[in-house]
DNA sequence: TGCCAGGCCGGGT
DNA sequence: ACCCGGCATGGC
């Protein structure tokens, strides 16, 4: 599994070439790029990035005092906005208690236990401190999203009921511990994920996965298409 | 037009 | 330990 792993990363690598994530000048802006992202588009995000940064708050020291109020228009196009308003205050309240507002010292503490005090910021779950970590911090942790659980349980790699830590655990169990891989391997499942059909029966022909559909005589780290 | 998007929280079982 | 409604804008 460990080898159809690397296969299904290879293969991904060639058909998109390197993603270069995370799509963002500096740490800070990785941090609320994550929390801006949670269940919308990067295209959303990206309009919110923008005006935040045409309005100079793309600052720590900006964001540590702007109101929540004036915060949230600016990130109006993400949706959710006033609770990731609300959720970015709280990561930037939580950086000055804890690491006198320096992002430098932050990323100093060791993975794990960064990890728990992360994931005890309200609005920051698994998936965006693991995308805090690895993209922001270049810690080796695995990032999950609804693709990649998708992909792997479509390929009946893992149960359908895994859970976040099941389907982390897996992945980080079976890869070479290599932050760089992490990084270019989960940017690829989403790319991937994306072409994924919802609308339309198994193995259909509108499928804009087609062409990764196993041919006869599939091998292994195809990437299989059909409805949820 | 309705459905989906790189989640997460809080309340209920 | 799960399940669900709520959160909200923008694109196809």
């Amino acid at each position: 599994m460990a080898a159809k792993l690397m296969s299904v990363y290879n293969r991904l690598f060639l058909e998109f070439g390197a993603q270069k994530w995370w799509p963002a000048r500096t740490r800070l802006e990785v941090m609320v790029g994550a929390i801006l992202t949670q269940n919308t588009t990067w295209l959303n995000v990206e309009k919110s990035i923008r005006k935040l940064k045409q309005h100079h708050v793309l600052d720590i020291k900006t964001l540590g005092s702007i109101s929540e109020r004036k915060l949230s228009q600016f990130i109006k196009s993400s949706g959710y906005f006033r609770q990731k308003a609300r959720h970015v205050k709280g990561l930037i309240h939580f950086i000055a208690e804890h690491y006198h507002g320096s992002i430098h010292r932050m990323f100093r503490t060791p993975k794990d236990h960064l990890r728990q005090e992360l994931l005890s910021v309200r609005g920051i779950g698994p998936e965006t401190a693991d995308s805090i970590l690895l993209y922001a911090g270049k810690k080796l942790t695995f990032v999950v999203d609804q693709y990649t659980k998708r992909i792997f349980i479509r390929h009946g790699w893992i149960s359908s009921k895994a859970n976040y830590s099941d389907v982390q655990n897996f992945i980080m169990k079976r890869l070479p511990q290599k932050v760089s891989l992490y990084n270019e391997y989960h940017a690829l499942l989403v790319q991937v994920g994306k072409g994924f059909c919802f609308k339309t029966k198994p193995n259909c022909e509108a499928c804009p996965l087609k062409k990764y559909l196993p041919k006869k005589g599939a091998r292994p780290g195809n990437i299989t298409c059909y409805p949820t």
